[in-house]
RNA sequence: GGCCCGUUCGUCUAGGGGUUAGGACGCAGGAUUUUCAUUCCUGUAACACGGGUUCGAUUCCCGUACGGGCUACCA
């Protein structure tokens, strides 16, 4: 039997990062073994659907490059693959738990629950409580048809019998026993005829016959009660093996990661961008903070996971490879903000230098600079060292866009001296005259003239840079020159006394 | 509170009855680069604690502590 396994957000908001974790080795696990890998949108629960997260759930996904086989907005034979488009089956499947006597109805109101809560410690539903509870176990049989059928509104709980074992064989964490007495009886449809979680994922995995589930550690507790589910409805010799993820945690302070962590600690904690009415709701996510997708799986995939070696830097391709449900580890992992950036840095660094082109183009266009291809491919070449996010190249370099805008003060007023103004200015002449205008015999040229004139190059070279970029941090500056043009090089050298001038007095003062 | 899961450098982790407990991020220092960065080298730092089992436990077992999750007509 061919392996199948499905990611199945809830599109209650933005797509944590956490759950692209969550759908990234569900993915490898399917192409590891030649499996397929299953979208399928979990919007049960009508309260908490928001509009967009769908959609947002969908992009993110292609964004990191983990396209579905099968599931909303990608087809397959299984459909349909949104629960609310599914609606029409659970209740029949509830209804044969009812008949198979493994679920009864119950007639209790939210108000008769919250008052055993209060009256009652530690109140659950369960085998003890439920005698003493509005349900078709203590009601007399005509008394709960007349219900039914006046209509009152009921849900259906799962009936669980006491005293019984429950194994959890789970591929990470191996068994683990519950204890069917300190199980409560879930509720399986809700009044508004939707299921809850529990039932329609059994259902749904059923029926799409899902062969492994891997999921978030926090589905660990109620598997129990799916694998209650799976022997209620006969399917035990089919179930799926399950898997139960580490969460991620938060960098500093207790608790797993929230997507209010982005904000506190300066950082994504999401795939993409999410923007709500409210400020305090919209969120900036690792592709716009200048995230390659390569790098955030990377990052991603060693977040509770490695395949033993010295190896960090895998492609999509050796991430399928390595993969193994046994390497992923049992414990929570920080998320190290620091290591990303570590990653993305190291693939901007490895990436060619035209894809990288092609990223900032659309930051370069969007700050009005110069965006064709051959010139932003120059400008990746002499930046791509030195930056951590795409951004970088365009904000860090912008003045191989643009005119200078700022100017690094301090060291102007270290390395400037208004007699150095005709040395810029000679220095404009040779680069004009320049035969070959190529970085090396640029500097060459520009060497052997500082030297005549009988100066030393830590003198002249700062105040060339400065020039050129205002800062001392920067590419080459013979690269530099060579990507600002002839023209260019020459108008800052011979402009940059005046604002060097300038500025002079305005620090000694 | 109850149930369940976990615990190796600050962080991500490798390892596993006898190892100088390995790598990476970070941090610190050095070399190269007359900038910054890259690169290279060096350093820093860990088996939570207490009992067992054993000739020997970081590794196996139990307990404790700590951390995490669940405990909704949410997923």
């Amino acid at each position: 039997m061919s392996v199948r396994v499905r990611f199945a957000p809830s599109p209650t908001g933005a797509l944590h990062i956490g759950g692209v974790r969550t759908a990234l080795y569900n993915y490898l696990f399917a192409k590891k073994n030649g499996g397929t890998f299953i979208l399928r949108i979990e919007d049960t629960d009508q309260n908490r659907y928001v509009p967009g997260a769908e959609d947002y759930i969908i992009e993110s996904l292609k964004w990191v490059g983990l396209i579905p086989d099968e599931g909303v907005g990608f087809g397959g034979d299984y459909g349909p693959y949104r629960q609310s488009d599914r609606k029409h089956l659970y209740g029949k499947f509830a209804q044969e738990l009812v008949d198979r006597g493994h679920a009864y109805y119950a007639f209790d109101t939210p108000e008769a629950l919250e008052n055993a809560r209060q009256s009652t410690e530690n109140f659950t539903y369960n085998f003890q409580t439920r005698t003493g509870l509005q349900n078709s176990l203590v009601l007399p049989p005509d008394e709960v048809r007349r219900r039914l059928d006046a209509g009152e509104p009921y849900i259906i709980r799962l009936k669980v019998e006491p005293g019984q074992e429950i194994p959890v064989r789970d591929l990470i964490r191996g068994d683990v026993l519950f204890q069917s007495s300190e199980l409560d009886d879930k509720v399986l449809l809700k009044t508004d005829g939707m299921p809850t979680y529990h039932l329609a994922n059994i259902v749904d995995d059923h029926l799409m016959e899902i062969t492994h589930v891997i999921r978030g550690e926090e589905w660990l507790p109620s598997t129990a009660h799916h694998v209650l589910l799976y022997r209620g409805f006969g399917w035990t010799d089919t179930m799926p093996q399950f898997a139960h993820l580490p969460l991620i945690l938060k960098p500093v302070g207790n608790g797993k990661l929230s997507k209010r962590d982005g904000a506190k600690f300066g950082m994504p904690v999401f795939p993409l961008p999410w923007a709500a009415e409210n400020p305090e709701d919209s969120f900036t996510g690792f592709r716009d903070t200048g995230f390659l997708p390569e790098a955030t799986i990377n990052f991603l995939a060693l977040l509770g996971w490695h395949p033993g070696g010295d190896q960090e830097i895998f492609t999509m391709e050796e991430l399928i490879q390595a993969f193994s449900v046994e390497h992923i580890s049992k414990s929570g992992a920080r998320f190290d903000y620091e290591k990303a950036k570590w990653f993305n840095q190291r693939y901007i660094q490895t990436s060619d230098n035209a894809v990288l082109a092609e990223h900032i183009r659309p930051l370069a266009e969007s700050r009005g600079f110069r965006a064709d291809l051959p010139f932003l491919t120059e400008v990746v070449a002499l930046m791509k060292e030195r930056v951590t996010f795409l951004p970088d190249f365009v904000d860090q370099g912008y003045y191989l866009f643009g005119p200078v805008k700022i100017y690094d003060e301090e060291m102007i007023r270290k390395k400037w001296n208004p007699a150095f103004q005709t040395t810029l200015e000679a220095l404009a002449g040779i680069i004009l005259q320049a035969q070959s205008f190529e970085a090396p015999s640029l500097e060459e040229q520009v060497k052997q003239f500082i030297a005549a004139e009988g100066l030393k190059p830590g003198e002249i070279l700062p105040l060339l840079r400065l020039a050129l970029a205002g800062t001392m941090k920067g590419p080459a500056v013979f690269d530099m020159a060579v990507v600002l043009g002839r023209e260019e090089t020459a108008r800052r050298l011979r402009e940059s006394p005046g604002y060097f001038n300038r500025i002079m007095p305005v620090i000694a003062g």
